[in-house]
DNA sequence: ATAGTATGTTACCGATCGGTAACATCGGTA
DNA sequence: TACCGATGTTACCGATCGGTAACATACTAT
């Protein structure tokens, strides 16, 4: 779906059916042919953002089967890789939950179902990692996957991914570390 | 003004001028008189909660004068008690940024700039309390404080700001031990 | 060739929105 | 009293938007 790309440029409210029509080489009769509206146009959308990022999440832990420390620091890298392409706007999903206040989206319902599983695999991960305390460890992970996008937007994406990929592996090493003391 | 509640609640896009008046307690004409357009208000709004931050950072260097490391810690003390009250929707200013994707909407210019800023200052902080890498410990710092209040949507705010306060105050206290080793 | 299905085209509807004109009203001032 | 500026009210404009009806066209299979 090249239309995606307005929805994350322009943002899915400041674009208008016509245009994404147009930007899936279609018009606006056969899009409504296939969607019932435009709340469900955009959350077909994010589906289909988030299940990209389940497929990544599947190939993570097939990677590092056993590894939840090494899980932890690709994801980072993958993260950092991902920063790198993006330039100017920042994490498209992130953007889209503003856009939509109404907890009853449909979009906005993917979304945050999404972050839910994603920050429950990040505790679990540090748990099986054997972190001092996992629920801070986490968060910690978490806010730092979700700020960086944003921050990038300051002080450029490649410098911000690197950093976000120091510091994770500055924490992975601070774990085997205590771990080993312990 | 209270009409910002309502472009915090429902975004500055989903809201309508009508609606804004009537928030405002007035009509859409006197509201005219005073703004140019609804782009205009918009902007207005965000230059007040900048303008209320500015004067927190004022406080800040001004309680904790020769103190970078103090300013740090209380700086994520003070975001903490602000994601406390937050709850449900995110940070204001990060949300209207995702909403107004025009580089040149006065919002989003004030925005910006602002978040520019506050990134030179975190940095000056860094470097005045000897970070051993003061770019990097700047740009984690931001990752955190702006990760936090959209992590805090998904672990809740509390926690969130409690984590928050814990990391930085351990940067802090590695940096002592880093500093005095040193 | 013919029938059936998917797609394209045009025009339109109703609603909403940002913004304005014209006029009425109120409050203070001298 | 007379006046004047600020505010309220109503009605409206033009544009845009999401969504649909009706019809035309192209493609495919038998």
């Amino acid at each position: 779906m090249a239309a995606g790309d307005l929805f994350h440029k322009q943002g899915v409210r400041g674009v208008g059916v016509e245009a994404i029509a147009e930007a899936a080489q279609t018009n606006k009769m056969t899009l409504y042919r296939y969607f019932e509206s435009k709340d469900e146009l955009i959350a077909e959308w994010v589906r289909g953002i988030v299940a990209h990022k389940e497929e990544e999440w599947k190939d993570l832990a097939a990677k590092h089967r056993g590894d939840p420390e090494g899980q932890l620091q690709d994801w980072s890298r993958r993260t950092a890789a991902k920063l790198r392409l993006m330039e100017e706007r920042g994490s498209a999903l992130m953007n889209a939950f503003a856009e939509l206040p109404d907890p009853n989206h449909p979009a906005r319902r993917v979304i945050q179902e999404y972050r839910l599983r994603e920050h429950k695999r990040v505790l679990r991960l540090c748990k099986e990692a054997g972190f001092e305390d996992p629920k801070f460890s986490a968060n910690l992970f978490t806010m730092l996957l979700e700020g960086a996008p944003s921050c990038g937007q300051c002080v450029g994406m490649r410098q911000i991914g690197e950093h976000l990929v120091q510091v994770v592996d500055r924490m992975v090493e601070n774990n085997r570390q205590q771990r080993n003391a312990g």
